[in-house]
DNA sequence: TTGAATGATTAGATTAAGCAAATATATAAA
DNA sequence: TTTATATATTTGCTTAATCTAATCATTCAA
C-alpha cells in the first residue's frame, strides 16, 4: 500500500499547486519512469482511486482525493510531532514523516494528534487536513508580492526543502516573524528587510517567492 | 528490506528461545510457506546475513546477529516510548512497533530513547539491546517453578501476546507488582496468590509459566 | 495542412516476495 | 536394512513495482 499511497500524495499535491495531472509531471515527482506512473495509475483506477483515459489529464476520484487527504494528514501530524515532542529541527522531518504516514494506526496518529494540542498547521506552516481528509484552503500571499514600507507575518514556507529550511535557520527566520520590507531593487526584486534583532537583511526573489506571509 | 529485517528478527528470536533455526519453525514464524522462507534465506545467505547450507540447520552470521539485534532495538524502545510518552496499553503497542522498526532513522530511535531516560527494557520486561545490537541476557525464574511460601517480584512476560496482557490487565498484574504464593494445587498445578489488594487470586499453570520473576 | 516535438502507450524484461505441487533427503522406527 | 515420516528443495507460476526501447497520439508552428 505504501507505494500507492505515495502516489495518491503527489497527485493530491499537484493539484493543490494548481497544476493538471500529467503523466511526466507524477513520474517526475515520484523519481519513476514514465511507463512505470503509467501502469501505476490504471492500476488506481481499478481500484476506483483515479480516473484514467487514455491521452486524458489524471484526475483523483472522491475516493482518492479522500485517501490521499488522509495520508498528508499523517504526514503533517507525524511532522509536528517530530519537531514538537522530540525536538527535531524543521529541515530534519520531511524524511521520516514520509516513512511514518504510511504506519497503518489511526489511534498513533490520534495520540500524537492530541500531545499536539490539535494543531492546524504542520511545522513549515502547511494546513493538516482532518481525519476525513479535507484541508482548510489557506490564502497567504508571497513576501515576494509585497511593497516596499509593508510589515508582514511569516506564516508558511512554500515548497519546504532542507537547504531552504537551512538558509532560514542561518538568518534566524521562523513562522511568526514579524518582517518590515525596507526596500526593493528593481533590478533582480530583492529586497531588504528587517525582523527581530536583525536591522538590513537582504533577501533575493527566489527566496521571497517562498516565504508566504500575511500582512499585520 | 522490510522484509528481510522481519526474517532476521524472527531468527534471532528462535535463537534466544534456544532452539535451532529449521525452515519449518521460521515459515511458520513468518507466517510464510517453507518454499517462500527458503528461498529467502538463501537471499540472506548472498548477503552475508545468515549461514545456509542444504539440510543443515540454518545460522545467523555475526552481521546477521548484529543487524536483528538493532531491529529489536527499535521494535522494543518504540513499544516503551509508546506506553511512556503515548499513553498506549502494553497490549496495544505490539503491531504498531512493527512498523516503526524498519524507520530508517537512527535518530529517531535515538531522540525516543532519550526522551525515555535510556531505559534497559520494553514495556513487557523485556531487555533493550544496545545499539550494536548486543542484548543482556537476563535469567528470570517461572512463577511456575517457585515454592508455596515464596514471595516474588513480576519483572517480565514471556511471549506476551495481546490476549495474556488483556488478562493480566482485568487481573490488575503489571510489572513490579510483589506476588506472594499462598497455595499450589499438585494436581494442575494451578498457584493461589496475594498482591496488592487482592488477597486470594488462583492463576493457571498456563498462566503462570509466562510470569517470569525475581525472588525478593 | 503537414511536420516536429512533446507526451503517452505498449511490449518485453527484471527483481522481490509470495504460492502450490512434485521431488528429494535425512532420520527415526520397524 | 528397509521403510515411513518429517523436513527441505526444486520447479514453475503469480503479482507488484520497476526499467528500456519502440511505437503511437496530440498539438502547435510553419
Ligand atoms: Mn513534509
Ligand atoms: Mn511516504
Ligand atoms: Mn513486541
Ligand atoms: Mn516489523
Amino acid at each position: 500500500m505504501k507505494t500507492k499511497e505515495n502516489y495518491l500524495k503527489a497527485m493530491y499535491m499537484i493539484v493543490q499547486e494548481g497544476k493538471s495531472i500529467s503523466l511526466s509531471l507524477l513520474s517526475e515527482k515520484m523519481g519513476v519512469s514514465i511507463p512505470t506512473a503509467n501502469s501505476m495509475v490504471k492500476r488506481l483506477d481499478d481500484m476506483g482511486l483515479v480516473k484514467y483515459r487514455k491521452y486524458k489529464p489524471l484526475e483523483l476520484t472522491p475516493k482518492g482525493k479522500k485517501a490521499a487527504g488522509r495520508i498528508l494528514r499523517k504526514h503533517r501530524i507525524a511532522e509536528m510531532y517530530l519537531v514538537e515532542q522530540l525536538g527535531f529541527s524543521w529541515e530534519e522531518v520531511h524524511d521520516i514523516a514520509e516513512e511514518i504516514e504510511h504506519i497503518p494506526s489511526e489511534k498513533l496518529f490520534d495520540k500524537m494528534d492530541e500531545a499536539l494540542g490539535f494543531p492546524e498547521t504542520d511545522p513549515h506552516g502547511s494546513p493538516i487536513p482532518d481525519k476525513n481528509g479535507n484541508m482548510s484552503s489557506t490564502c497567504y500571499a508571497k513576501l515576494a508580492d509585497m511593497e516596499s514600507g509593508q510589515t508582514v507575518r511569516l506564516c508558511a514556507i512554500h515548497k519546504s526543502d532542507a537547504p531552504l529550511l537551512k538558509f532560514l535557520n542561518q538568518k534566524e527566520l521562523k513562522l511568526g516573524t514579524i518582517i518590515k520590507i525596507l526596500h526593493i531593487e528593481p533590478f533582480d526584486k530583492s529586497m531588504t528587510v528587517s525582523y527581530d534583532d536583525f536591522s538590513e537583511v537582504v533577501l533575493s526573489n527566489d527566496v521571497c517567492v517562498r516565504l508566504l506571509v500575511e500582512v499585520c
